[in-house]
RNA sequence: GGAGCUAUGGCAGAGUGGUAAUGCAGCGGACUCGAAAUCCGCCGAGCCGUCUUAGCGGCGGUGCGCGGGUUCAAAUCCCGCUGGCUCCUCCA
């Protein structure tokens, strides 16, 4: 949600800021329109409202003296039919306002690059392992051999993607034997550093009321991709940051005790619509997933600072299991809904030759306080928006993909990067 | 699934139709070497609108879990819903 005052008051440049986000002019006047309409019948609704309010006194204050008051309360029968007409008229005015606001984006942080898509995007920085423990390097011609990981998975008999599909659908699988292990060391490894970095480990509800989808800004224009309890007002998170960050949803947070970052494992529910024909085979784009993600709530003036450090722990991950990896800042037509700014990390694919996003870390400023009601008191004792942050630490299916491919052996087998054998029991996997 | 109770500020808590008490906490001061205790004072309710501003503030509206209704007037009466607690039933 964005901050009306401010629409009002800078039009132009507000315009141009979303119109940088794809957003139409047209409904920035919409909503100005509607903010004034709305206006308008409040201030003639409140002069009404006003009138009834000192008759009512002189009414009481009648009635206490054994005095008659039925001209009064005969004038303002006429005048509460009417405030009643205006309430009406003023509620509709409110909803108009509401649905225009719920459905405009973020506007951008000012460093973020200007631009329609991907084609925007900037890249930080490339980091590689230097040691490469026999591997295919990141940017060679890859051998003959290399398989994609799908095929190293269903090889090794690890992943089943055909009883996925046949018990639940497209896209689902199943994680068998050492896959099961891989999966489940990794987020273990993951949530064990975070939890090193100062992150408060949770175990969340993964099924969420409407209101918690509205706060971090998934509904109501996204409602089309999630998994929604039939007949309920219910949905199953298509992102732990819902649960995470709806945890402080209409609280107000004491200052001291932010910035405040916690993190939990749990499945990821999307319908992937207009998906179809995309990264059909393997673990990239399934409806349901492991992700490890972290949340943060910061005062204005520490987000950007921990927005770095979020990056840097889910950079931290692919360092530690030796994937190699580059950052990139996305560009204004490129960034999600409710971020103000977004640095994707794309790991390494030696069978695809290319680097696919494996985490996504966000400042959304106030948006999704904003429309959470998560505040705090400054210093002068005024209530703040808090801002929050989230980031994946990280994708769990897209990890254990990008170890299968930059981690295998000409002869089919696995090697486990070092930092996951205590939690693997061993250091390879074979047919 | 059934029954009863319940929801008021950061917290506790009064208020059964006519201006939402009070206490704790917080802030300032006195006392003290300092602190605690005590005493005095202040502040303390979110949201919307508007004026003045650009440090604040004034005025109006609304606001007592949420949504409706009755009434000149609702925290208070009526209806529906949600959350919490207790009991019954069931259950990993």
């Amino acid at each position: 949600m964005l901050d009306m005052k401010y629409l009002r008051q800078n039009p132009a440049e507000a315009a141009q800021r979303l119109a940088d986000r794809g957003v139409d002019a047209g409904q920035v006047t919409a909503l100005l329109n509607a903010d004034e309409a709305r206006r308008a019948a409040i201030q003639e609704v409140e002069t009404l409202k006003a009138q009834r309010n000192e008759v009512t006194d002189k009414i009481a204050f009648a009635k206490r003296n054994k005095e008659d008051a039925s001209e009064a309360i005969a004038e303002m029968q006429a005048v509460g039919a009417r405030i009643k007409e205006l309430d009406a008229k003023q509620a509709e005015l409110d909803a108009q306002v509401a649905d225009i606001a719920a459905h405009l984006p973020n506007m951008a942080h000012e460093s973020v690059p200007v631009g329609a898509d991907e084609e925007a995007n900037v890249e930080q920085r490339q980091w590689e392992p230097a040691d490469y423990q026999g591997r295919p390097a990141a940017h060679t011609q890859a051998p003959a051999w290399l398989k994609p990981h799908f095929e190293i998975g269903e090889n090794l008999g690890i992943l089943d993607f055909e009883r996925g599909a046949k018990v639940s659908g497209s896209r689902f699988l199943y994680y068998v034997g050492d896959g099961a292990r891989l999966e489940r060391a990794v987020y273990n490894f993951m949530l064990d550093q975070h939890a090193e970095e100062g992150y408060v480990e949770m175990i969340t509800p993964i099924v969420v009321n409407n209101e918690a989808m509205y706060g971090t800004g998934q509904y109501p224009k996204f409602e089309d991709d999630a998994y929604r309890v039939e007949g309920l007002d219910q949905t199953y998170i298509p992102t732990a940051e819902v649960p995470l960050t709806n945890y402080y949803r209409e609280e107000i947070i004491d200052a001291d005790k932010l910035p405040i970052s916690v993190t939990a494992i749990s499945p990821s529910f999307r319908k992937e619509a207009g998906s179809a024909g995309k990264d059909t085979r393997g673990l990239i784009r399934l409806h349901q997933f492991n992700k490890v993600e972290m949340v943060k709530f910061a005062k204005p003036e520490q987000s950007y600072a921990e927005l770095e450090k979020m990056t840097a722990n889910a950079e931290n991950i692919l360092q530690k299991l030796g994937l190699p990896y580059h950052v990139i800042a996305l560009s204004t037509g490129d960034m999600g809904f409710s971020a103000a700014k977004t640095y994707d990390l794309e790991v390494w694919l030696p069978a695809e030759n290319k680097y696919r996003e494996i985490s996504s870390v966000s400042n959304t400023e106030s948006f999704q306080a904003r429309r959470a009601r998560i505040q705090y008191r400054d210093d002068n004792g005024k209530l703040q928006f808090v801002h929050t942050l989230n980031g994946s630490g990280l994708a769990v299916g897209r990890t254990v993909a990008a170890i299968l491919e930059n981690y295998q052996n000409e002869d089919g087998s696995v090697t486990i990067p070092e930092v996951l054998r205590p939690y693997f029991g061993k250091a390879k996997i074979e047919a």
